[in-house]
DNA sequence: CTGCGTGCAAACTGTTTGCATACGC
DNA sequence: GCGTATGCAAACAGTTTGCACGCAG
């Protein structure tokens, strides 16, 4: 299979982009995190590596995002959180609201329910996005832990 | 059951808060409106009646949500959207990409799947979220004639 | 050498907050 | 009257945008 970085630059060639460094940077970045990130973790991240703006990780998230390279999760928290996926199986979240971990799950249910309801309400389906909120093994000793102190 | 008015009236005197002109006029708005609505969307439909300010939506809005009353979605439009909740069955949201429609439907696989993951992982669920983004049935009509007419 | 990409700063959107005043209880 | 709620404007966070310059193809 082509590597990420090969596919992006194909889009890139196709539609009659460039491949800049700056585009380079946050794609190698990018494509070697297996988590969730905002785009102020890249620039930070980045910034004292390449000259790069706030600016220019904003368009190119974009850009990736446009391209399915990369997917874009609102979780709630003001900002907005991407994940690499391009040709990683899809899958769901649960997200911590005391440490804000997020850890990721599969559900072959999930995918029958999708399908069942878009064939009911004759709705075209382009994604979907699965999230459970409350607190992981860990937040929830913490908890006990400081009711026992009480 | 009591009425949702009564419900918020008596948490307010339960915590000691007050039950203003503008915290009776946006429940009163809200626990009539059988629908998602953003908090710019109860402004404009409060300012003219009621002395009210953003400000005081805010306010309000995240107190409803902190006493369940309200819920909070995230549909990744860069805004907040509510919906009454109180006493109604939890549901799932279909979300079309082109008109904004968001359609509701119920899953009963869907609360086993989160019971499921919960035990698995140890995890405490507070809630959850599951979103289906995509076409609508009116909006695909529209998208076919126009590719018709090319 | 053409035109897309970049950095910078300013603009923008939705939301929150500090403060003086207003008003439920 | 006490203390919470309000309106206003300013502050804020994340993100987008206009413009002049830079650089990939």
């Amino acid at each position: 299979m082509r590597s990420a970085l090969r596919v992006f630059r194909d889009i890139l060639r196709e539609k009659g982009l460039k491949f800049t460094k700056q585009r380079e940077a946050l794609a190698k970045k990018i494509f070697s995190t297996r988590s969730h990130f905002s785009a102020q973790d890249i620039y930070e991240s980045l910034k004292d590596k390449v000259q790069i703006s706030r600016a220019t990780v904003y368009r190119t998230l974009n850009l990736l995002v446009e391209n399915h390279i990369i997917e874009e999760h609102d979780f709630g928290k003001g900002k907005k959180f991407y994940e690499f996926i391009l040709g990683l199986e899809s899958h769901n979240h649960l997200i911590c609201l005391k440490c804000g971990k997020i850890e990721e799950f599969k559900s072959d249910l999930i995918e029958k329910v999708v399908d069942e309801i878009a064939r009911d309400r004759n709705f075209r389906v382009s994604r979907y996005s699965f999230n459970v909120y409350g607190y992981c093994s860990e937040c929830q000793e913490e908890l006990f832990k400081n009711e026992r102190k009480r």
